[in-house]
DNA sequence: TATTTGTAGTGTATATCGTACACTACTATC
DNA sequence: GATAGTAGTGTACGATATACACTACAAATA
């Protein structure tokens, strides 16, 4: 075999980490401390190590830079424009993360609703816009809204997640009855309570549900 | 800025291109040269260059491996597992690439159709699985089959490619109305001639056609 | 020139799905 | 006891997807 003959791009992944708070849709920003950018607002990112998978660099950035563990990833597009980094040439492999509501957040960086997002480093503002896209793309054919959800939730939690994605509001009866219809929310019998109002049905994500029809 | 600091990975460009020929949708395979897997069938592709965008190492590849120009490409996903190249970390962004019918091919390689696909080196398998759903994913919600076309066609014609590539037989009433509903069609006023059957409109796809109507 | 072959082109009826829309009941709080 | 606030429910309509069969025409052939 050629041994490889071109100087060899660096190779990062970059994260777009999204969660619903304030029945808003945010992405997680850090604040760059070096040279290019310095003090700009970023997407966590990393370079890839040896013998290291692409999703792993994505598992490890996330827990070193943002003190996430086991959460939801996929692979989103790779970005590599010959100037997208001034200072060598980088390609990125660009990831987007998804955390349930309500789990609260430690680490560093900034959430920022999508629809309030600062000026940012390099090519993160189209990195961003295809993440934002994509997800909005496949919350309506794929269960990957539910990621964005707790283990257990209510149908108007449900709801109202789905309207912060899409930024726009739904029927409710015509949510519920699609939701339902898709057999992948299993009733855990169990109510809220609290609240001035009657309590709620507890439903849970099942992926192979049989309904308790 | 710290330099880099690990090994980098070698960073290639992989493609999956596809026709239909014969009514049945095929893709571009060529024997490899060189260990490892020498003599196994593998998809084109090439090393990224200084300074290349990935899609112009797309380009160059097929103009250099397959001798062809000017074809429709989109990205497809990056494959990094670590060990899917035995001899160094090779990191590889696939993108697929989509010919029209009948344009004849001189280049190098081998057209199979993809229920006749060889063993196929490296991770090239696992490609070529998500290019193809991929592609039959996007016929239905993108006008990504017109790039399957040439530039004039009847609506048997692009009715023949759209079977070929869902593996699955439409109806034609429903076809035409659906293709024609979705105003991306002109008619050109030609008629084909020839055969023993009646002349048929020739149609041309039109982004941003307004109808004849 | 009559017949055959093969494809072009067309419409309707039905089922399914998406969408619009408003009220009652219950729990907690004041 | 009254009020506030959300849970939960059904129907009617329009739009969309699907199933389905015949006639007309050109060319080739007999």
């Amino acid at each position: 075999m050629v041994t490889y003959e071109y100087p060899r791009p660096a190779l990062t992944v970059d994260l777009v980490t999204f969660r619903v708070n304030n029945d808003q849709l945010e992405l997680l920003l850090i604040q760059r401390d070096n040279q290019p950018f310095q003090g700009a607002w970023a997407l966590p990112g990393g370079f890839v190590h040896e013998n290291e998978p692409l999703e792993a660099t994505a598992s490890r950035v996330l827990s070193a830079k943002a003190e996430l563990t086991d959460v939801f990833l996929e692979q989103l597009a790779t970005f590599g424009a010959p100037e997208r980094d001034p200072r060598d040439r980088v390609v990125s492999v660009a990831y987007f993360a998804l955390l349930p509501a309500g789990a609260g957040y430690n680490g560093p960086g900034e959430w920022f609703a999508v629809d309030g997002l600062p000026q940012t480093a390099f090519d993160h503002a189209h990195i961003i816009d295809t993440a934002i896209d994509r997800l909005r793309a496949k919350l309506s054919y794929s269960d990957i809204g539910f990621s964005l959800m707790p283990p257990e939730f209510t149908l108007t939690e449900l709801q109202k997640t789905w309207e912060a994605v899409l930024a726009s509001s739904l029927d409710k009866r015509n949510f519920r009855k699609g939701a339902l219809a898709r057999d992948r929310l299993e009733a855990t019998g169990k109510k809220t309570s609290g609240g001035a109002h009657p309590p709620a049905m507890i439903y849970r994500y099942n992926d192979s549900s049989e309904m308790t029809s």
